[in-house]
DNA sequence: TCACGTATTATGTCTGACATAATAAAAGTA
DNA sequence: TACTTTTATTATGTCAGACATAATACGTGA
């Protein structure tokens, strides 16, 4: 008898530990009772008395919860239901320093992948005052032959402008989160070729194209004006 | 005196609880240390008394950590640094009976710009075997008259392969982590324009268009593609 | 009615103890 | 000697009880 029938004849053996059990009793708890945010949930000391076990398990499994960002505890009120911010847990571990390399370099593949395929949000979402506000960034846009050079604060007002835009505040909320990485990458010869000097469609070329032009275009500029990072990635 | 001088003659008291210094001490040293995964961190014993708190302050503030998937404890073994998984523990809170709506509806949004957009890492990364692969999925693809019946199966199998393809793990874990939300948007009205019949790019199209035409070409035929889930955001 | 002090309550922190699992060390056997 | 089994050690997991602290509710007095 091999081990698949095996596991077919034995129930599974629960490894699961009494915090891993509290916290899928508290999440179902969550759902069930179809709690609105800023509902409380039972106080620590009712909920270990009703499941039969210790406070520091209640505790244990909670904070588990609370790191997620499904609830907040307050002195004196309990805890009550919050929706969870997914990128802002998120952030709390997106330290270059303690991410490998790979990870690194896929954050940064994907953010090449968001702003090439937000066109259609941008211009759905698009104000008149949006597009001012992106004249008054690229009127200080560093001209063609200093752009090597890289200016990050102008990059950062620039790009992060485009995902506001988009109205995804989630996807903005990614973005700020990236932001640390992305200097990362620059500075640590993550990414080996050099910086090519060839000359790309500039930002403001694509806030022309926001204006006059199409969602198709849009993404085949905002393709050529990565193509630095690209050929970066595709050496 | 305004508030803002005040602030400025008084240093800011740190409202921040014990746990959450400890958790700070904590992270800098993960830093600091240069710390490669699987070294291992002092024990909670050792730490507890280096700086000065209680065993259950740094259980805490570890847990934290062990939540954000920064370190891992093994008994007797004490814990070791992981790489952090950082979708997989957003997918612990992307549950769409946790989340509200307007987050549902903005992951949505954010799986679109992703397929539209990955189009230069799909081509760039393929492989004969992909191809292959794609081609035996899309055999098996409904008839256009039947499309509209949403073969969940299917699609899931489909995008999913082109995830896969772009060689970045982070991305198609971001994405099976947003198969629950799509099910669930599909089918809880939070979109209220029923899906049109119309004929739109298929994925037989889109195997073509990997096989013979290039990222832009992809790029537009992706949002053909998709044009039924834009029609229901931007009605 | 309002302001102030007091009581209550639930979380935050501390302490000490035992249980449990994983490993290392020791003992036993071929 | 090499290999297996038993025992001891160690660090985390769980428990219980206590006090500290902050936020709220209550009551009292002007």
């Amino acid at each position: 008898m091999d081990a698949i029938e095996l596991k077919e004849n034995f129930k599974e053996v629960d490894t699961s530990s009494l915090v891993d059990k509290v916290e899928a009793n508290l999440v179902t708890l969550l759902q069930q009772r179809k709690l609105k945010v800023g509902d409380p949930i039972p106080k620590e000391l009712e909920l270990a008395n009703t499941l039969g076990v210790s406070r520091t398990v209640i505790r244990e499994a909670m904070l588990r919860l609370r790191v997620m960002g499904l609830i907040e505890s307050r002195k004196k009120k309990g805890a009550v239901i919050t929706s969870p911010d997914l990128f802002g847990n998120m952030s709390k571990s997106m330290n270059p320093h303690i991410l490998d390399q790979e990870t690194l370099k896929q954050m940064f593949e994907i953010r090449l992948v968001l702003e090439i395929g937000m066109a259609d949000f941008i211009f759905q979402r698009i104000t008149k005052e949006d597009i001012a506000a992106l004249r008054e960034i690229v009127s200080h846009e560093p001209p063609a032959t200093q752009r090597h050079l890289f200016n990050i604060e102008h990059e950062i007002a620039f790009h992060g402008k485009l995902y506001e835009i988009t109205g995804n505040e989630n996807m903005k909320k990614f973005q700020s989160m990236l932001l640390p990485v992305f200097d990362y990458v620059h500075h640590s010869g993550l990414l080996k070729k050099p910086i090519s000097h060839k000359k790309f469609v500039s930002h403001k070329g694509l806030v022309d194209i926001i204006e006059n032009g199409s969602p198709e275009l849009f993404r085949n500029a905002m393709r050529n004006h990565l193509e630095n990072h690209f050929a970066r990635l595709f050496e």
